[in-house]
DNA sequence: CTAGCAGAAGTAATCGTTTACAATACCAGG
DNA sequence: CCTGGTATTGTAAACGATTACTTCTGCTAG
């Protein structure tokens, strides 16, 4: 119905209603100094008759504590964020409102909610950058409240804040070297955005490891945007030519728009091509044929991700701390 | 670094700065009255070179109004409910922030949850109820702010606010009148959780169709909870007897798990044995064998949401309205 | 018997905005 | 040159909590 009956009912009409004081009835709610019993009693009683709820943002802009911690990717719907958003609720959810949102990979969208979750009604920032932010993101960190940095780690801001990485450089070297090792002669690799650190880092580890161990092989690459569509846009450059022995995708989604493309063009994954993900792909187990992938346990980095943020906010002075988690090379076969 | 120099610049602070009062720092950065060209000059001036964000508290404190909406939903990591939240983002992201939270298909949490959103941190609630809150809904919607309520929707709600819901009884009824065309002669039905009322209206809707185009179909019926797990659980417990002609989920996650189930134990879905879902999965194409299903288009009843959220804050007295979307049957063939 | 103190409750200032209201300046008409 | 209006700007009171500080008990120890 959303009948009117506005305004809220206040801790002073409890505190009139129970016959006390407001400070009284704030003290009984937050336990800050001891009351007597009867008056407890007589406050609680007023407070659920009355159904009073305390006002949120009174509350901050008191005591500067907004009791909520926001998250900032770059794409929500993306599982592997997704996954770090429930490890980091795992950790934090009881005592702490989550503010998420999504960039969509879009430095000036990111700015633009970057300046509003800076409007003081977080306590700390969770943030996976789209990257072209640095500056914003380092004020924002000095002067606002910290900053936990995940999966993504622009050179500039590292070491200067709260951070939980994966090692790209290292899975990825290891990745295309487990392809390797199968005898490929050719490989098409789909590259993310260069402006996601992540992306960049690991296109340096797979181009390492292809001028370590296989400096003659045929290496085509594809610059895609870390979405579905642009792995299904690089199978299809793949396919102009002569077709690679094995592709590997970036990450999970432009693995998927592979793989799809793939299996529609009558490709049987594992057999007629080799392929290899950086992250796993959902529900992959349904699919018949083989792949390699890195394993990236993306809700453990949530975790660890929650655990520095309560940390910090234990201690803001507190040093920073920097994980760099290590991946698994993975192979499954159906 | 995370340094100190705490205390936050204020209005009070650009307006010294500019040599001018809060109030026209204020009408300023709100454009809420004119203010000659060469004062507005000096103000933005100041907030430029201050760095000045307003507080959102304070804000929030003095109007009442908290430019953020609450989502609230069973399972943030279900693609559904993920998709919804895109729609509403589609609609709403420009001038609100979303504050998302997820009840894990718990009145429980659902309940805490419902609790801490409603402290006057946001301005309009969408909820998709786990059950079992509906008190608390109502007088939330009453007394704080309107609820919109999406896809879940309890009988003693219905009309009391605006909602956003599928007609569960008829597609499900479409969906097990499809299959029953086919000739089948036994059926087995993944049910979800009865506490959430989408469940229960797609059950009525399964025996509904039964009853009246197949009665001598031999029906079996597991009783799940919509996640994956229970949806392997079924196929387990369909496969101890007779193996159905066919099996149908009532949602998404419980077809991937009866899917995943079905595959390992050697069946090929849409020869040895046909599969319905309530929902499509994600990445399906990827699968060898046919599927039918009801298409929800989960993004297009967020857009719609976020619509009615947009009305019900320009007219909080505007009256009730209900949306009761179709869905389309779809079969899949590879 | 009373000073002193601890415990419990109340008073009122404060957080950073917005905004009703007051004040001021400027200008045209008489 | 004064009056009344309009256009800007300033002053200060809210919004609803928390909390430093004050006040008031009642009790104990000297």
């Amino acid at each position: 119905m959303t009948t009117p009956s506005r305004r809220n009912i206040t801790i002073r009409d409890v505190a009139r209603y129970a016959g006390v004081s407001t400070a009284t009835v704030s003290r009984v709610l937050n336990g800050t100094s001891p009351v007597k019993d009867d008056l407890v009693a007589r406050v609680e009683q007023a407070v659920t008759t009355l159904g009073y709820r305390p006002n949120a943002a009174a509350r901050t802009l008191k005591t500067r504590k907004a009791n909520a911690i926001g998250i900032l990717v770059p794409d929500i719907s993306n599982p592997y964020f997704m996954q770090i958003i429930k490890g980091i609720e795992d950790v934090m959810a009881q005592d702490y409102s989550l503010l998420m949102a999504s960039s969509d990979e879009s430095s000036k969208k990111e700015k633009r909610l970057l300046n509003v979750l800076s409007e003081d009604r977080i306590d700390c920032l969770v943030l996976a950058t789209a990257g072209g932010n640095d500056e914003v993101i380092r004020a924002i960190d000095e002067k606002r409240n910290p900053v936990v940095l995940i999966d993504r780690l622009p050179d500039s801001l590292a070491n200067r804040m709260d951070s939980v990485v994966e090692d790209n450089f290292w899975s990825a070297y290891e990745l295309v070297h487990s392809l390797i090792r199968l005898g490929i002669q050719s490989l098409g690799i789909i590259h993310g955005p260069m402006s996601a650190s992540t992306a960049f880092q690991r296109a340096s580890g797979c181009m390492s490891a292809v001028r370590q161990h296989a400096p003659k092989l045929r290496v085509r690459e594809h610059l895609g945007d870390y979405t579905a569509e642009s792995g299904e846009r690089a199978v299809d450059d793949f396919l102009q030519g002569e077709s690679p022995d094995a592709i590997i995708a970036m990450n999970n989604l432009m693995a998927v728009g592979a793989i799809s493309r793939l299996m529609k063009r009558g490709f049987v994954i594992g057999k007629d091509i080799t392929l290899g993900s950086y992250g796993a792909i959902e529900n992959y187990l349904l699919i018949d044929g083989s792949l390699r992938y890195v394993e990236q346990e993306p809700r453990t980095l949530g975790k660890l991700a929650g655990k520095l943020v309560q940390r910090r906010l234990r201690d803001p002075d507190a040093e920073v701390v920097s994980h760099v988690v290590k991946q698994q090379i993975v192979s499954l076969h159906r």
